[in-house]
DNA sequence: AGCCGCTATACATACGTATGCAATGCGCTA
DNA sequence: TAGCGCATTGCATACGTATGTATAGCGGCT
């Protein structure tokens, strides 16, 4: 057992080459010939040595590693990721290191200064950004980002002007698909739980969405269906009392995201109403839960396989080759019990 | 704009000292002097610099990262994470940021050589070990990462000699709390679906409460109620179907994981029995989908706050004072429908 | 006044790797 | 045989920080 971790020194005392060769050599190096690289390659694994990853960061100026940052107004109990987010990991976990990156993963405050920490620390060459952002809070430290040349790649709304690279689910299309299924069932009145203030852009898509299938059929949006929730089961729950409580009457409701749409129909079933007889609902994300719930909930489907995969592909080629390409993702409507009457 | 990251020398300059002094100051040296310290972080305020990582970790020879390492078979299409580890997993990084680490994701075959990796490259100061790991092939490399002194945490059992440091919930107790409640309901056919073989060494000690328990109300376990299945749906599925092909008559069901419970509920009601009046359930973990199955399943909750806290802190003090304890956390039976008749 | 001791700072250097450039050796051509 | 070019390898050095050691400054004591 060694008491000292190996260096190249050592792999090339071993193997009789200098350290630059063993250096060159196992990052493949074209100039180094294959006999030499073979007892290089040989002296490295005999002795276990590993590239030390400071040194050749140090050296290299880059990290080769992804760093994950998650903005959550943090419950102080609780601690509850976005479930869609979390379904999102480990595919992430896995493009990573299908393009030999580490992942390195962050929760931060809006109000705390991570968007110089991670870049300028050389501790990660590019950032993938999740979360529900307040567009405005959120606006001039992204252009902070991009005036500094970091690399980042957003997940949510590529609208309100480019800010940067997004990838994004069509959310727009996820809306009108949605309505436009609660429209066929026959609903007429039907009531959007989200918010379609700036502040969370994806739901102003998901509601852009909404109201065009309702204008489609001929309906002008009714601001009083139209009720503010946060994607959360509690926001969700508040909503529903709200429509209860405000009077207009209606047969159905889109939730801008599960969470919301599982706390709506928890809200809907405490007042004795019965979905979706009396009134049907549909929800957007498709969270495990979402099949789970009683009545299984009618939902927008996102791949979030294919959003990893995308938020890291674009992003290492960002990193790597400085491309700025937005993708927006196809959704998938996924018809269950909430939605339909037998 | 600065072309190229300001360094430790640029502050020096600014604030008229030498490169040596602007690192004491930043690190907290006592030996700087108050005035100039406060010089130092104004220059590297106004300079927006931060330390380099790399550099810094390979001067100090760590990286303040922890690494965390899932042991998943991995399913090619799915990639699906236990319920239980992703709840970790916000409170682990909560932890981490609080000791001043970075908490580093990754995704491990069993048979890589993943042992050698993290510790070897100077990428992680320390290994948390996450997955129920088949504890055969899982020896020998615990082994080897003792021998060469890496610091790393395990979650699951400390049975079975001495290997590292264990984080762990009191599973023999839950596996007796469990089935004494269902003793308690009345039933005294109980089926244990999990594994009492040494692959799963949690289940094992699951299994042994079960057995604990049965012995306490005078009933000898029946090798027949015990079929195997591992942490999966699809397991709980077919532990059902064999249970219910195989004979023996059974009013109740331990799972020692809640998504095989979750499974072996979905068999039950597929084959037209009532739960809980025909078979009461209890499963273990308290996933989220716990609470939103129907019915609502009893289940032995496990904290993962708790949990993640102590992962966390063990594996700090394991890297900075070379601590080794073991800890056992408690559980609380968490009794809904599916093992209480009305 | 001279010396000691303490505090605060500067100097020099090492951490381990990657790469520009120089040098070596070999084959081939004129 | 001399010279040229290509294929390999070695040499020297830079990346940015942290720390052991030396030094300067200063006050107090006899």
């Amino acid at each position: 057992m060694m008491q000292r971790r190996p260096t190249s020194f050592d792999i090339a005392a071993l193997a009789g080459v200098s350290q630059p060769t063993v250096s060159r050599a196992l990052s493949g190096n074209p100039s180094v010939s294959e006999t030499t690289r073979a007892r290089v390659l040989a002296a490295a694994e005999q002795l276990n040595y590993k590239v030390d990853k400071n040194a050749s960061g140090l050296r290299r100026r880059h990290s080769r590693t992804l760093a994950l940052l998650f903005f959550e107004e943090w419950l102080p109990g609780g601690a509850q990721i976005n479930p869609f987010y979390l379904s999102l990991l480990g595919p992430m976990v896995h493009r990573c290191a299908e393009h030999g990156y580490d992942l390195l993963i962050s929760f931060q405050q809006l109000s705390s200064n991570w968007h110089l920490d991670y870049e300028d620390s050389h501790k990660a060459d590019g950032i993938v950004l999740l979360g529900y952002g307040d567009y405005l809070e959120y606006r001039p430290k992204l252009e902070q980002l991009i005036e500094r040349g970091a690399h980042f790649v957003r997940w949510g709304a590529a609208s309100g002007g480019r800010l940067g690279t997004t990838v994004s689910s069509d959310n727009e299309q996820g809306g009108f698909d949605a309505t436009n299924h609660l429209l066929q069932q026959g609903r007429r009145r039907i009531a959007f739980v989200g918010t379609a203030e700036p502040g969370y852009p994806e739901f102003l898509e998901r509601w852009r969405g909404y109201c065009r299938a309702l204008r489609a059929a001929q309906i002008e949006p009714d601001q009083a269906l139209c009720v503010n929730a946060e994607p959360s089961e509690e926001s969700g729950i508040e909503a529903v009392e709200l429509l209860l409580k405000r009077g207009p009457k209606f047969d159905a409701i889109f939730a801008a995201s599960d969470v919301a749409a599982i706390g709506a129909m928890h809200a809907l079933q405490n007042h004795g109403l019965a979905i979706p007889a009396d009134v049907a609902v549909v929800g957007f994300d498709d969270i495990p839960a979402a099949s789970l719930s009683t009545p299984r909930l009618t939902t927008v489907a996102q791949d979030p396989r294919r959003a990893a995969e995308m938020l890291i592909d674009t992003l290492v080629d960002a990193v790597e080759a400085g491309g700025i390409h937005d993708t927006q993702l196809p959704v998938h409507l996924t018809i269950r019990d909430s939605s339909m009457c037998a």
